[in-house]
DNA sequence: CACACGATGTATCGCGCCGATATAATCACC
DNA sequence: GGTGATTATATCGGCGCGATACATCGTGTG
């Protein structure tokens, strides 16, 4: 998750720690936290992986006189861990937290990958959808009131998502068609 | 969170594991995973901080035969713990997952803490609001066309969120006079 | 001019929670 | 009699968060 959204701000341009965070923060701190607690650790991880490299101290150095921050930049093996993290798109998965990420790099994922991306969230959605659905029909009372109205929010929360999901679906079909 | 939950139902009555992650599962499945693997180590953090403590096996002999099972039931400790939790209501925390919690177990819930809940909540929702106005206003266009998507569809989530938890404030409010 | 405050910047620690996995007994059905 | 679902407990590795620490720099305020 944390990976993925990294790579994918690398693949833009080398960055260090702090403007990653911020640009986070800044595509999707609305619904996630990117905390520094995971950030510094997590490019730890890249690098003994080998997806990421410190750029060379001399570029940052001449910009920045004596100061510590460290670039890092994509290596070939990090730009294809990124395609295939793109293209796994595993089934099951499309929580609201991997699919809010994947869909903040949209612009840079090949259309049919999208595709089957908000497909699969659609499935999941319709999935809690129903189970929302059979919860709320079932035992018609006995369940706790504030319960039964936040299970009702979200069902209609759900509903919503489907529609909209349907509508970018289409617009990705209609687009397709025309090339 | 997780920690509230257990006490939670286990104010009501004696449980074992098993069935205390059905029941919350039942309750709040649709918002929360609640693995099998939080939920034992929870209980025994609870029992060794004496929270709950295992039932006598006689009992659950009784009805079972030999049979695994092992069934918590709160202590006097566990109980001022969960009435600390609840009037706590630390300010800040009311993300989805704690809010939907704390709600699970409104009708429990003293209404003047209710109250501070509600307008917690509300306050919480709001700045997330302003936040995904703000990001929306700034830089007319620039930014991604599927982020700006997001964010629309999220900020719209928000403020139907802030009508809903108006609605329920005022009922609160309505009830309280009546009383 | 000093001083405080907020932003820039890197980093660690503890811990909560999850998903995957193991194990085993019981039940229902064919 | 076998096969799979359900009941039931439990551990392991790993991710991500919040809190915290520590430096430097820019900016404004008294």
């Amino acid at each position: 998750m944390f990976e993925f959204a990294l790579l994918g701000l690398l693949h833009e341009a080398p960055m260090h720690g702090y403007e990653l965070r911020k640009r986070l923060h800044d595509l999707l701190g609305a619904f996630r936290a990117f905390s520094y607690g995971s950030l510094y650790p997590t490019l730890r991880r890249l690098q003994r992986a080998g997806l990421i490299v410190e750029e060379g101290p001399e570029e940052s150095a001449l910009s920045w006189g004596r100061r510590a921050r460290k670039v890092y930049k994509l290596t070939p093996e990090g730009k294809e861990r990124f395609a295939d993290l793109l293209s796994e798109a595993g089934p099951q998965t499309w929580d609201d937290d991997s699919f809010g990420v994947h869909l903040a790099f949209f612009s840079r994922t090949p259309a049919d990958v999208r595709m089957r991306i908000l497909e699969g969230r659609r499935r999941w959605v319709e999935e809690r959808r129903e189970g929302l659905r059979e919860r709320l029909a079932r035992t018609g009372e006995q369940i706790d009131r504030y319960t039964r109205e936040l299970h009702s929010q979200g069902l209609e929360s759900t509903e919503r998502e489907v529609r909209w999901l349907n509508e970018l679906i289409a617009h990705e079909q209609s687009e397709q068609d025309e090339q």
